[in-house]
DNA sequence: GCATGTGGATACTGTAACTATCCGATAGTG
DNA sequence: CACTATCGGATAGTTACAGTATCCACATGC
């Protein structure tokens, strides 16, 4: 298969196929001749994942470079390819280190400690969670705080789900693959079930008829 | 206050929130005299809110526009303005229409079902999971269509815990802006505690030898 | 044998989100 | 009251990103 083979397999133009040859996101083909390369399924499961990456976690094609070069490369642990992956998806929303966000600091530490979590003192989710408490704090929105630990313990509950069948991979390439895709595209895909969870509760313990038109 | 002063506390240029005035994100201050403006802690609030739809939830400039108009506006409802923000969130991932899509749709449709869920049928929220369903399965992943209802059903704990404060706010901007940084700044909120669960569940159940350097 | 397509390099485009400059007018200081 | 910093508002410029488009010598396949 040549590039036009694979630009209407994937729906990804020919020009967008080489802009990510050149920026090293996709291996290049096995050349035949000078000018001539073949591609294969692999090429195209790549296409796919780097699309998802981009269209669906809205990751920097700079990163997912960086990100799938961890997953190809098999001297990079999981842990430390996914650590990439999720540092990149978390915005570094810069902290104003204000009361604000060493209160919600705390707030999270005392999380941690009340549900008995072991995470990392240096973990990027850490920072971004009380980020993004603090932010909250500084909209008057006070409400998460208590809120906290039922978000805590439905993301035991995700967490769980989540790490349960990745375990059962052998494959280190396909346990990567699994394991970003599982954080990067089941962000979007919780995001639409709350949504959805939200609206049906919603219409359940608040019938239609002032808040909802 | 001038603009030098809502810059300052705020940590926003004054040249950006010119920008935001002149693309109508921010309202303009009382003009005292031809070219002289007070701004007050309304401005302060909404440039905060501001940063952090366009920093934390990535929304796009225009989406914030409207979406703020949409909360600013006494006769748009609640629900209306959170349907709109939400289908902002959600990038709109062309699906592809094959059979995965298929397959996708009726899994999320099963899956409503299983769980007495009421959703509208044009909800995006439905397109957007579907969607999502529909990437992972054309990437080989197909585990997550066994987890669905574990995930929804923490997707309901979750929706419980958001919606049960904000039916008690009695003003109607109040509860549109609450229920906007809930479902913007939440989804932040919710990523960064995933992967704290995901990093503490994986120490608790695979002991760091192997897979953990 | 010749139109069509190829790999690869280089240059260009479009959009989004600011950022900088300029203007005449005002505010606050001394 | 003079005067300098700052103001609001308009306009133009910048940067970064993610592609697109063009060009080329060469291969393929009918």
């Amino acid at each position: 298969m040549r590039v036009s083979g694979l630009s209407s397999i994937s729906g990804v133009p020919v020009a967008t196929i080489k802009y990510y040859l050149r920026e090293g996101l996709l291996h290049r083909g096995a050349t035949t001749s000078p000018n001539q390369a073949r591609y294969d399924d692999t090429h195209v499961r790549r296409l796919r994942l780097i699309r998802s990456l981009v269209e669906v976690g809205g990751l920097p094609i700079a990163t997912v470079r960086d990100v799938l070069a961890a997953v190809d490369d098999p001297d990079t642990p999981v842990h430390a390819m996914l650590g990439k992956a999720v540092y990149a998806i978390t915005a570094d929303t810069d902290d104003d280190q204000d009361d604000h966000h060493d209160r919600a600091v705390a707030e999270v530490e005392a999380m941690l400690a009340r549900n008995g979590w072991h995470v990392s003192e240096h973990a990027p989710a850490r920072r971004s969670a009380a980020s993004v408490l603090a932010r909250m704090h500084r909209l008057g929105q006070e409400r998460f705080t208590a809120k906290l630990d039922d978000y805590a313990r439905a993301a035991e509950r995700i967490a769980e789900a989540d790490l349960a069948p990745v375990a059962d991979l052998q494959d280190r390439g396909d346990r990567a693959e699994a394991a970003l895709v599982g954080t990067v595209l089941g962000d979007a895909l919780l995001a639409a079930l709350r949504r959805m969870a939200q609206e049906s509760f919603s219409a359940k313990h608040f019938p239609p008829t002032t808040d909802r038109e």
